[in-house]
DNA sequence: TGTGGCTGCCC
DNA sequence: ATTCTGC
DNA sequence: GCAGAATGGGCAGCCACA
């Protein structure tokens, strides 16, 4: 049973669900006056849940919002809360809607019949309905692993949603849930708002849900169909500062202190407010603006750009400027991204799980949503398996169908439990690819595969390729990241029918893209590939010859092979292709358990111009996990090892002051090596990597005094990304590389090894201060480049040098 | 028409 | 890419 | 150990502007 008190709120409320904000709208004026620590941007929150608002509180809600404004600039006062308090036997209502006689408030609107409406457009044949969400289905096996969520689960998401049923989902909502999310760092709170927020856009919006999913996941469509907004800094800092009559300059140095744009947009605009209150933005709004932004090219698209984001700075309120900038910026960074979204999402469908179509609508219920456990209570454990369930599902489903386009209408359609039929894994839908944990060397790689069977393959040098064949007999070539890069390889696609046995039909594929020279049949580095044009490439105009390494098969004719172990995933991929020499291989690879056999396996793989091992076990754990969920693979570069790999001393002469979680220390250093032959200090790269935040803050303090306030003569200097602050030469950390590169930036060794170009660093991190060094014992040019020679060597000096 | 800055995407 | 950090 | 957010070099492609 159920008891509610009244308690005064003496600090911050745990465990009780809440949407702060939403609170404004349903609580009578003197209490609203208190809740300004929310808005005021503050750490502490305040917390309350409020079961049974007085009917004059409910109709008061559309005018109550307009206050919220007002509510702001209050001072804080105490606070009376009331509060749910379940007993020791506790159960838990999972209520997706109303159980009380407020159900019939619901509105039958209008838009909701237009939202049913759109339910039917939308979704695809219709699978598995009555018997979808009966719970009883789930097995009741308890989990240890995590901690109880959803604890007091009395959260009403028709009541808690600031908007009406059927209405679009206004942006403010959104930006108010990104708030909320940004000023934790609990990722389950960080779900837990993230779901609630979802399950009231379930029961009143549905058709807003994939644009809410993704504004708040920062996409505007799946990677593979390349639409890029195009925007970056600069064209948002002359956005903000067109927008608010700022000079470039006073939103650069306004930038530099607060280390986001999102707060510069946010603090310039309330600086000086409009005296009328544009409409406000709807997430339909925003995301159509968004789009058109994407979509804007060819001559002044930059200025247009401008003009439409401008557009929508006039219309914000509250903190929706910090969003919408964060949001072009590319960057979200409020601790919620992939895969909490994907729980989030799990948990709402399974608290608030919408009415599939078949269900017939009763009297009194909500139009959208299940009635099903309205009186239906559920123990915690009961409860936290069924959030788990819906959990894996999702997010294996995800796995092998990586599109919220696809998987959002099936589950609007009531399809949680089925979701693994009705979104299989779909050739011509690109996998995150299985992604490989860095090992600081083989007894740390023996160790952890201890009593297991793997093997080692040579990690080429190149570009990811997952390669795609449809049903219709198309072949489609996805990157790393997701994008189709089909057309940047004509030549690849001409490849496969070559190698393609004749029982092979569908099938996903893994591979590595690599540079290969045809004449003296040699890998080529990964600088040469990158040179490749990428968009409408023709066969005949391809410079850059491409052998392809393949080690994985993901799909072969009509079914998945993600379950299967890597051993059997291999052998079919053996038989499923045919190797053709220098443009299609199998990746190399050994079965070893001996340390010494590992370390010449190692050697070896460096000999033959790759960067090291990949480490796979055969049989144990041995299923494809796409993604950064599970890092199943190993991988061993020579540049792990300690005391192995380039390691240089240098010479910081400049830092970047930092953003995001760096803001107020420098978030990255201009380092220089020194060159005794001309006394001076030469760029060779920057470092942004390795420190700890303790190491930033003693950066910082020892910098302040070091700044100057000019660029010193006996600097050479980079042709782009100069630091935000020199520095005298003094200090001296020790740094680590993978490689070293001809640079068209830097100038470390300038004319050693290149008359006009220095030489940088691949894959630069701090390691160290060297407090013993002074900057002239710093490595010189000329060891700079003894070292890139080394290298060179190796690869039988294969970079390409400018005719001149 | 050439160049430099900006952006996105590879690693 | 590499690395650090809160959970 | 996961998930997220800091940060690296360097390339092609696109757009603004001289």
């Amino acid at each position: 049973g159920m008891t509610v008190k009244r308690k005064k709120l003496a600090g911050k409320l745990h465990g009780s669900d809440f949407f702060p904000f939403v609170l404004f709208t349903r609580m009578p004026a003197k209490q609203q006056t208190s809740l300004t620590s929310f808005f005021s941007g503050g750490k502490r929150k305040v917390s309350s849940v409020s079961r049974s608002p007085s009917p004059a509180a409910k109709r008061s809600k559309v005018e109550t919002k307009t206050e919220i404004t007002t509510i702001m600039a209050t001072e804080e006062v105490e606070i009376v809360e009331t509060i749910t308090e379940t007993k020791m036997e506790e159960t838990v209502e999972v209520t997706p809607v109303s159980t009380d006689s407020e159900q019939s408030s619901v509105p039958q609107s209008k838009c909701l019949v237009k939202e049913l409406e759109w339910r039917t457009k939308n979704l695809p044949e219709f699978q598995k309905t009555e018997a979808a969400m009966e719970l009883s289905e789930f097995s009741q096996q308890q989990s240890t692993q995590q901690a109880l969520r959803y604890k007091n689960t009395k959260f009403d998401p028709v009541e808690e949603a600031t908007w009406q049923p059927g209405e679009p989902v206004p942006y403010l909502a959104v930006s108010r849930v990104m708030n909320a999310i940004d000023n934790t760092t609990k990722r389950l709170e960080i779900i837990e708002l993230f779901s609630q927020f979802i399950r009231t856009v379930i029961v009143t919006t549905p058709s807003d849900l994939l644009k809410v999913i993704y504004l708040c996941t920062n996409q505007l469509a799946p990677s593979y169909k390349g639409i890029e907004l195009g925007i970056g800094e600069s064209i948002l800092m002359k956005a903000i500062a067109e927008s608010t009559q700022t000079s470039l300059k006073g939103i650069k140095s306004l930038y530099h202190k607060k280390g986001d744009l999102g707060t510069v947009a946010r603090e310039c605009r309330s600086a000086q407010r409009t005296m009328f209150k544009p409409k406000a933005l709807s997430v339909q709004k925003v995301f159509d603006a968004f789009y058109e932004i994407a979509l804007m090219k060819g001559h002044s698209s930059t200025s247009r750009k401008v003009d439409k984001i401008k557009g929508l700075l006039v219309c914000c309120q509250e903190y929706e400027s910090t969003y919408i900038i964060r949001s072009l910026g590319g960057k979200l960074r409020i601790g919620l991204a992939g895969q909490s979204v994907l729980i989030a999402i799990a948990h709402a469908f399974m608290l608030t799980p919408p009415r599939p179509l078949s269900v017939p609508c009763e009297e009194g219920q909500h139009p959208l949503v299940l009635k099903l456990r309205a009186e239906r209570k559920l123990s915690e454990s009961e409860l936290q398996t069924h959030l788990l369930r819906a959990e894996s599902i999702v997010k294996q489903v995800f796995y092998q169908l990586p599109s919220f386009e696809l998987m959002i209408p099936q589950l609007l359609a009531g399809n949680l439990l089925s979701l693994e039929e009705v979104c299989p894994m779909t050739p011509g839908i690109p996998l995150k690819p299985m992604l490989a944990h860095p090992t600081k060397g083989i007894s740390e790689v023996l160790q952890r595969f201890e009593n297991m069977t793997f093997t080692c393959e040579y990690k080429y040098d190149g570009e990811r390729a997952q390669i795609h064949r449809l049903e219709d007999g198309s072949i489609k070539i996805y990157s790393r990241n997701a994008e189709d890069n089909t057309e940047k390889y004509p030549d690849l696609i001409e490849l496969m029918p070559q190698i393609i046995q004749d029982a092979t039909k569908t099938f996903v594929i893994d591979c590595e893209a690599v540079a290969f020279d045809t004449e003296t049949k040699k890998i080529l580095p990964f600088q040469v590939l990158s040179t490749r044009s990428k968009k409408a490439v023709q066969k005949e105009d391809i410079k850059v010859q491409v052998c392809l390494y393949a080690f994985d098969l993901i799909y072969l004719n009509g079914e998945s092979l993600l379950k299967a172990p890597f051993s059997e995933r291999r052998k079919a991929l053996y038989s499923a292709f045919a190797e053709e020499e220098g443009k299609f291989t199998f990746a190399t690879h050994a079965e070893m358990t001996d340390t010494e056999e590992i370390e010449a396996f190692l050697n070896k793989s460096i000999e033959d111009l790759c960067e090291g091992l990949m480490v796979k076990t055969l049989e144990v754990d041995a299923s494809y996990e796409p993604s950064k969920r599970s890092h199943n693979w190993l991988k061993l570069k020579k540049d792990y090892l300690d005391d192995v790999g380039d390691s240089l001393d240098l010479v910081i002469i400049g830092g970047y002051k930092g953003r995001g979680k760096r803001t107020g220390v420098y978030g990255g250093f201009l380092l220089a090596c020194y060159d005794a032959e001309n006394d001076e200090y030469q760029s060779i790269c920057k470092i942004g990597t390795g420190f700890s935040d303790a190491n930033l803050a003693e950066f910082a303090e020892y910098f302040k005094s070091r700044e100057l306030l000019e660029v010193p003569t006996y600097y050479r200097i980079p042709e782009t990304g100069l630091p935000d602050v020199w520095f005298s030469p003094d200090r001296v950390v020790e740094v680590k590389a993978a490689d070293l590169s001809i640079s068209p930036n830097h100038k470390a060794g300038m004319g050693l090894v290149d008359p006009n170009k220095g030489i940088s660093l691949r894959f630069p991190r701090y390691l160290g201060t060297r407090e013993d060094k002074k900057p002239e014992d710093a490595t010189d040019a000329s060891q700079v480049a003894t070292m890139y020679r080394a290298q060179a060597n190796k690869q039988s000096d294969i970079l390409p040098h400018d005719d001149l």
